[in-house]
DNA sequence: TCCCGTATTGAACACGTGTGCAATATAGGC
DNA sequence: GCCTATATTGCACACGTGTTCAATACGGGA
């Protein structure tokens, strides 16, 4: 091929400028003994000859490769795209690049990581809820630096960042029971995921708290479409609630569909809330009220948590937990 | 750090199972001359001992470094999530992994590429909208193995995969056209996209084929709010179309909201319809005709023409042009 | 038993870079 | 002008693998 004839590499860089090698090298080394005005030559004749240092090889010899690997399970979902573009935009503000990983069936999910180590990434953001405890386990032991999202587990050590889901569901149930709904419903999400887990047990706390159960338990799948088949079986039931609590704002968004296709008034007859708080809930159809999930600040965390772990290895694990925020809107 | 003290090599392999280094690498490399049962126990060994090879090192030697870059402007979009998430699935299909790239101002495009060249990837798969022709041609010549997706430069000798946009925009036309809608306005995205470039084109066409001519021509970024904004100029006029076309899904989507602030019936008193038929064109509160742009197919002859690239980088360029689908639902 | 063709093997080199160490240049103080 | 502390520099090695090439083992036919 032409490719390996035509790259420049840094050999030739020193060549062209009467230098060694290792002068070449320092002067891309940030911090390293060179002289100012060789540095400054260097660099010129580099980009003149459109040299730039061979990534792959920094990462054999130094022991950084300025890779980031982010473990996700599915991108197509609105909350995670979201999360995603946040956390890539803030790995490159760092000067590091994301290695994504993503869209396998589940248990392929620790092979994944595993073979992904195998590219040296300088370490892991994990954002699928479904990672297992031992793949943790197995990470935390081999001293990868890596930050769970969305996820924490009990006695693992493993920096993470999450939003506190209890809390989030608890400000929704004191809105929906100060407005005087007492038959609220849930659709929750799979029983594995752990943010569904969280939510769920927050409801039911905060339920407690007012003395009331939820009216009916449902369970779909974080998305549009199950939302809706769960809530049209919700509210042609016999007996209807007042209020749909969502695990997500993907089925809330699939409920509000389902309560009009009904002829429900939301939030007269109806009211309908959802976690995470997407662009779409805020799209005028649905005006959803909901809880919102710091994206942005996760992203930074998750990363900061992250960049303080590859430098020191030994440090205390840390868990943060971030504050939603309740968004009223329309539909409660 | 423990890290690199806990790392097993090669080597390591190669004593505990008494053979060459040579044949523990050999032992990896698939048809590689080897005697079967030794590349079992070689195998066998390694697996105990948790060994992988280090493809860092292995991309530094051979050639195939296995990171296919996904250039992205930006990912948070729904159209660019779909998208993305179906390359990520067909890459992994493949065996490789892939290196995103997103979330840079526009300008910095170009060095961001060149950077990631650096990580040597075996190829890339530009799907921004907006890479510069300087950029493509310099790759083109650098002889690094592209794909441009959605996006065809007349002249660069570049593979690349894009939907029909002309022929989708003349079955909307038609669509709406034989329904009797005759004052249609176009909503179109930033003048320098190439997908807006192509359908704007498409739409002219195809009117004055009809002998008619846009009722009115705005501009919006591609976004729901955008578009809604765009089209409550529009409905608020004098002189009311009574069709709006929308470059894309999202800004119809918008549309879809503008007219119903406006109380306006879709489709009685104004059809609306898009471009794409993402995910939430075929929300109930929407039920968007819009017209199908095939993304897994996209995303498959992206990676086809991409391997083929690189097996053969001599090979005559090609263009593939896939054939949109017509969707129609309730809005027009 | 000997010879030759073939399947395996191991040693050595290449890939492109970072970095420790000793050597050298430079400047400053006397 | 000389000596010493310091800033630069270049050499050589390391990183972990793929791959060529000569050497070796093996097996079969004469």
């Amino acid at each position: 091929m032409m490719k390996e004839h035509m790259r420049v590499t840094a050999h030739d860089v020193a060549e062209a400028a009467g230098v060694s090698r290792s002068a070449v090298s320092r002067a891309f080394t940030e911090g390293a003994s060179i002289a100012p005005e060789k540095r400054q030559r260097i660099l010129s004749i580099a980009s003149m000859l459109g040299y730039q240092p061979n990534r792959i090889a920094r990462g054999l010899s130094g022991r950084r490769t300025g890779l980031v690997a982010l473990v996700f399970g599915r991108v197509s979902s609105p909350y995670e795209a979201w999360l995603l573009d946040h956390l890539s935009q803030a790995i490159r503000a760092r000067g590091k690049w994301p290695l994504l990983l993503s869209a396998f069936p589940e248990g392929e999910l620790d092979g994944a990581l595993a073979h992904a180590l195998s590219y040296q990434v300088d370490g892991a953001i994990v954002a699928a809820g479904s990672v297992s405890r031992t793949l943790a386990e197995r990470c935390a032991a081999l001293g990868a630096p890596i930050v769970m999202v969305g996820r924490i587990l009990d006695g693992v050590a493993v920096d993470a960042v999450c939003c506190d889901n209890a809390l989030g569901m608890r400000q929704l149930v004191e809105l929906l029971v100060s407005e005087g709904r007492h038959r609220i419903a849930w659709i929750g999400g799979k029983a594995e995921a752990f943010s569904n887990v969280e939510r769920q047990a927050g409801l039911l706390e905060a339920l407690s708290g007012w003395g009331l159960e939820p009216w009916a338990r449902r369970v779909a799948d974080y998305s549009v479409e199950g939302g809706m088949l769960q809530a049209l079986a919700l509210l042609t039931a016999d007996e209807r609630p007042d209020a749909i609590l969502c695990g997500n704002d993907a089925m809330a968004l699939g409920a509000i569909s389902a309560a009009r296709r009904l002829g429900l008034g939301v939030p007269e007859e109806i009211a309908i809330a959802g976690f995470d708080d997407i662009p779409a809930a805020a799209w005028e159809p649905y005006l959803l009220t909901t809880v919102c999930n710091p994206v942005a600040e996760t992203a930074a965390q998750a990363l900061r948590l992250l960049e303080q772990r590859i430098d020191d290895g030994a440090r205390p694990h840390e868990v943060v937990r971030l504050t939603p925020r309740l968004v009223r809107r329309r539909s409660a």
